[in-house]
RNA sequence: GACCCCAUCGUCUAGCCAGGUCUAGGACACCGGCCUUUCACGCCGGCAACACGGGUUCAAAUCCCGUUGGGGUCACCA
C-alpha cells in the first residue's frame, strides 16, 4: 500500500517561483519518495489574467534546480494529464454538470455589482460576510432556460444548512465547522473555468492523489473541498496543513520583509542542498537533532506526522550559516563548478561583458567595477548613501518612491527588458511628478550601490527583476533609517 | 468583527501523544576564551524559554478548561 502514496505540489504561476511554494513541495516530495509513490507537479492556471508562461517556467526551473524532481508534470507528461489546469476545462465542466444534475450544486445569475452590494451592505452592518443565497431556491426549469438563453452566471455549491462539517488533519486532528456560517462557494466561474476549490478537487480525485499537504492558509476552506467529496461521492485524501513560513514579526512570510524568491537566493549565491537543508528544519528535526543532512537522509527519516505546528520564522541568518557549512564543504574543483553554474556562468558573464567593456581597462577592472552584478544584498558607503536621497527630496519621499516603484511598476509579471524597465520607470515619473532626473541616480545607487555604472535600464535588466526588487526594498529601510 | 489554527530560550526546535529520569537538551544569533601574522573557519565556555490563571494528580512543560497573545481566512485569486 506504501507504493500507492501520491503527493503533489499545485503553484499557481502568477509570480516569481516562492519559497513558500519550495517549502510545501520538499514536504510533499519527501513523503512520495520516503513512500516510494510519486510526486506530481500540477500547474493551477485558472486565473485567466494573472497566469503566465514564463512564471510556470521559472517554477519548473526552480523546482528542479531544488532537486525536487517530479514523476508527473506538465514537462514530463505521465498517466493523470493534462497537468495544468487551462487544459482541464472540459473535465471542470463535465463534473460540474453532474453537481448541478444532483442538486449539489446550482446556477447563480447574480452580478458581480450585486455581490459587491451586498458585501458593502454587510460590512456596514457588521454582518457575516458572504453569498446571502439569492439564486439558491430558483427553481431548476427557471435556471435551466436562463442557462440555455445565454444569461452570464456561475455554479455555486450547495453547502448544507445546518450541521457541521468535520474533517481530520493528519498534524492537528478533528477540525470542525459550522455549516452555516460558510457560504456558497462558486465552483465554475462566468469564463467556463473552475474556480480553485473546483479543480484542486477534482484533480485530486482524477490523479489520485493520497496525501493533500498543503500550507495551513487552505484550512478555512476545507469544509467546502469535503462537502464537494460528498457531493462527488468521493474518498477523501489525507488532509495535512503545513506550518506557513513567517516574517520575523510572525506574518506570513512576505516579499516586504523577506527574499521571497527562489530566484534570488539561486543569484544570491545559496546552494539548492543548503536551501532544502534549511527548509526541512522549518517544522521539523532529525530523529537525531542534527542541522545538517542530505536530501536522501532527510528522505529516509522525514516522518509527516513529526512536522511540528508553531509557525516557523525565516531566518536568513540560519540558512547563510548553513549554506556556509556546505560551501566548506565543497572541494575547490566542485565550488568552481557551482560558480560556473550561477554567478560566473558563461551566459551571466555574457550579458555583463557588453556593458563593462568600454568602461574597464584591465580585465581586473571587471571585478571591482561590475561588482554588483555578482553579489546579493549591497552595502551602502556613505557616499552612496546621501546620494541615494533624491536631490531636492528629502529620505522618505524617496523611500515613498521606491515603494510605488516596487509595487506599481516593476510588477512581477513585466517582461523584464531594458526596453521595458525603462517605460516602467518613465511612467512613474510621469504618474507621481517626479523628473527623470531626480528618479535615476537613487535608483541606480539602490540597485548597484554605485553613482558610477552602465547604463541604468541595461543593468537592470541584467540584474534581474528579483534582485532588482530586492535591492530597492532594503534601499527604503536604508532610507527609513535616515532623519 | 466572525470563524478556524497555533503557543518551550530573540530565532529554529527536542521533550508533550504513553505525567516523575527536565535544577528543560541541541542549533542560529549574541558575548567571552582557545587556535592563529590578520580575518574567517574550527574548538571550548557563557547568556537565554515551559505566556497567564484555574483544575485533574502524590507528581504537569507534558492531560482538561478558561484567559491572553500571535497567525490565517472571510473574492467569479490561488
Amino acid at each position: 500500500m506504501a507504493g500507492d502514496t501520491r503527493t503533489r505540489i499545485a503553484p499557481s504561476p502568477t509570480g516569481d517561483p516562492h519559497v513558500g511554494t519550495a517549502y510545501v513541495a520538499l514536504f510533499n516530495f519527501a513523503l512520495a519518495r520516503h513512500a516510494g509513490g510519486q510526486f506530481v507537479l500540477r500547474i493551477e492556471d485558472t486565473d485567466r489574467v494573472r497566469s503566465n508562461p514564463e512564471s510556470e517556467r521559472m517554477i519548473l526551473e526552480s523546482l528542479r534546480w531544488l532537486g525536487l524532481q517530479w514523476d508527473e508534470g506538465p514537462d514530463v507528461g505521465g498517466e493523470h494529464g493534462p497537468y495544468r489546469q487551462s487544459e482541464r476545462a472540459d473535465i471542470y465542466r463535465d463534473h460540474v454538470e453532474q453537481l448541478v444534475s444532483s442538486g449539489a450544486a446550482y446556477p447563480c445569475f447574480c452580478t458581480r455589482q450585486r455581490l459587491e452590494e451586498l458585501r458593502e451592505e454587510q460590512r456596514r452592518q457588521k454582518l457575516q460576510l458572504g453569498y446571502d443565497g439569492h439564486c439558491r431556491s430558483l427553481a431548476a426549469d427557471e435556471a435551466r432556460q436562463r442557462r440555455l438563453a445565454g444569461e452570464e452566471h456561475v455554479i455555486r455549491l450547495r453547502m448544507p444548512g445546518d450541521g457541521e462539517t468535520v474533517t481530520n488533519d493528519l498534524l492537528r486532528g478533528e477540525i470542525r465547522f459550522a455549516n452555516a456560517q460558510i457560504d456558497d462557494q462558486v465552483l465554475l466561474k462566468s469564463d467556463g473555468l473552475p474556480t480553485y476549490h473546483l479543480a484542486n478537487v477534482v484533480d485530486d480525485h482524477l490523479m489520485e492523489i493520497t496525501h493533500v499537504i498543503r500550507a495551513e492558509e487552505w484550512i478555512s476552506s476545507l469544509p467546502k473541498h469535503v462537502q464537494l467529496y460528498h457531493a462527488f461521492g468521493w474518498q477523501l485524501p489525507v488532509f495535512c496543513h503545513l506550518p506557513l513560513l513567517r516574517n520575523a514579526d510572525k506574518s506570513k512570510i512576505s516579499k516586504r520583509k523577506n527574499p521571497v524568491s527562489i530566484n534570488y537566493y539561486r543569484r544570491a549565491g545559496y546552494l539548492p542542498e543548503a536551501m532544502c537543508n534549511y527548509l526541512a528544519l522549518m517544522g521539523w528535526t532529525m530523529p537525531d537533532e542534527r542541522d545538517e543532512f542530505s536530501r536522501e537522509e532527510f528522505i529516509e527519516e522525514f516522518r509527516l506526522a513529526d512536522v511540528s505546528l508553531g509557525g516557523p520564522v525565516f531566518d536568513l541568518d540560519k540558512l547563510t550559516w548553513l549554506n556556509g557549512r556546505y560551501i566548506r564543504q565543497l572541494e575547490p574543483e566542485q565550488l568552481l563548478e557551482r560558480l560556473r553554474e550561477e554567478a560566473v556562468s558563461d551566459a551571466n558573464l555574457l550579458q555583463v561583458l557588453p556593458l563593462v567593456r568600454e568602461r574597464i581597462d584591465t580585465l581586473d577592472a571587471l571585478f571591482d567595477y561590475g561588482q554588483f552584478f555578482f553579489i546579493g544584498d549591497l552595502v551602502y558607503d556613505d557616499d552612496a548613501r546621501a546620494r541615494l536621497v533624491a536631490k531636492g527630496r528629502t529620505p522618505a519621499q524617496t523611500a515613498k518612491a521606491f515603494r510605488l516603484l516596487v509595487e506599481e511598476q516593476l510588477d512581477p509579471l513585466l517582461d523584464w527588458r531594458a526596453s521595458t524597465i525603462e517605460d516602467a520607470l518613465r511612467a512613474f515619473c510621469e504618474r507621481h511628478e517626479w523628473t527623470s532626473k531626480e528618479l535615476f541616480m537613487p535608483v541606480r545607487i539602490a540597485v548597484t550601490g554605485r553613482s558610477a555604472t552602465p547604463p541604468l535600464f541595461d543593468t537592470m535588466a541584467v540584474v534581474g527583476r528579483e534582485m532588482c526588487r530586492r535591492r530597492l526594498r532594503c534601499a527604503i529601510e536604508v532610507l527609513r533609517g535616515m532623519k
